[in-house]
RNA sequence: CGCGGGGUGGAGCAGCCCGGUAGCUCGUCAGGCUCAUAACCUGAAGGUCGCUGGUUCAAAUCCAGCCCCCGCAA
């Protein structure tokens, strides 16, 4: 089939590379224009993008798809069906009319639940025990289209958000691929999406991203794998050279109690205001991420210790 | 030219400001103790101190340029 893929972090990237691979005619991709962005404000294409050149596929990055000028670029394409995964940007109704078979979107949560933005880094800060991925047809709503296609996955009690993203990434390509072919056989149905249960996952912001030891254990762990690794959690502490920003990627819930951010132990326990995690994994400003047995063979710190 | 931290035996760090015999915790190897062990004791191997050049009697340490890693901010 003739197709344009839309998405741009690297969680579309396996998706457009099985669709490629399975021989479809994918004649443009369009992502997120590329920004100024990391150390340096040196600009930076995305994830899509960079794998879009690798294939030779027309890359476009319109700032916005509403201009009419844009809908009649994509009409002249000819395609026929567009393919949706993380791309960023609502394409208008004038955009999802064109393609004669519509446009699939791959979303990466349990529809109604988790609808929007960042669903898989919310279905683990709420401490949900499944997910997974549907494919559906878009419609003007966000994320509100039918469902042809799901496939569902448990989230372990430590599972990061990178883990459980690269998993969903890779099976959701995988429920695409199977769509798309469905799709050409003309065998593909769709079901509406349950009434009830809707939730949307609003976009991670800076300002939550900060550990509050005072909050339950199982809700401290929550965050901090839901947050990993980007845009990752974190707190302050004082090593002997001032307050310095630590990251944890990983962290398992732990026996002990005591005041929120105290340090229980030698091997990185720390007092939440219920119950305790253990720090598995964490990063110091300016540091790589490190083992806790690595972190804290360098780094100075004693049993009472209180973390901010 | 957005701000900042860092590159030291296999791992994580100290030493650098105030140049002068490579340190700490751990790992590895050998031996010992032990019913036994990730515990303990003894010993050993292993390092171009990111790269290049400069200053100096002498550079991990001071100066210049370059490469690489990372945090913040956007």
């Amino acid at each position: 089939m003739r197709i344009a893929f839309f998405g741009t972090p690297e969680f579309a990237v396996p998706t457009l590379t099985e669709i490629v691979g399975q021989g479809h005619d994918v004649v443009a991709v369009y992502t997120q224009p590329p920004r100024s962005a990391g150390r340096g404000m040196g600009e930076r294409q995305s994830a899509v993008h960079s794998i879009a050149d690798r294939f030779g596929i027309p890359v476009l990055t319109p700032a916005s798809l509403k201009p009419a000028s844009e809908s009649g670029r994509f009409a002249e394409l000819g395609v026929d069906v567009g393919v949706v995964v993380a791309y960023g940007l609502l394409l208008p109704q004038a955009f999802l009319d064109i393609p004669s078979n519509g446009c699939l979107n791959l979303h990466a949560s349990l529809l109604p639940r988790w609808r929007g933005a960042a669903p898989v880094a919310r279905a683990i800060m709420a401490g949900d025990r499944e997910t997974g991925v549907m494919v559906m047809r878009m419609e003007a709503g966000l994320d509100t289209g039918p469902v042809a296609m799901s496939e569902r996955v448990e989230i372990g009690a430590d599972t990061t958000a990178g883990d459980l993203s690269q998993r969903l990434a890779s099976l959701g390509a995988d429920l695409m691929a199977r769509a798309l072919a469905a799709l050409g056989r003309g065998g593909l149905s769709f079901t509406p999406q349950a009434g009830d249960g809707a939730t949307y996952a609003r976009k991670i912001e800076k300002a939550e991203t900060r550990i509050d030891w005072a909050r339950p254990a199982a809700e401290v762990h929550n965050h901090i794998r839901g947050l990993s690794p980007d845009p990752g959690a974190w707190f302050e502490a004082d090593f002997g050279r001032g307050i310095e920003r630590v990251k944890v990627l990983r962290s398992t819930l732990a026996a002990g109690s005591g005041a929120p951010g105290t340090l229980l132990d030698g091997a990185l326990t720390v007092a939440c205001g219920n119950g305790a995690v253990r720090l598995l994994n964490v990063q110091r400003a300016g540091k790589s991420a490190l083992a806790a047995a690595d972190f804290l063979r360098g780094t100075p710190l004693s049993v009472g210790a209180v973390f901010a």
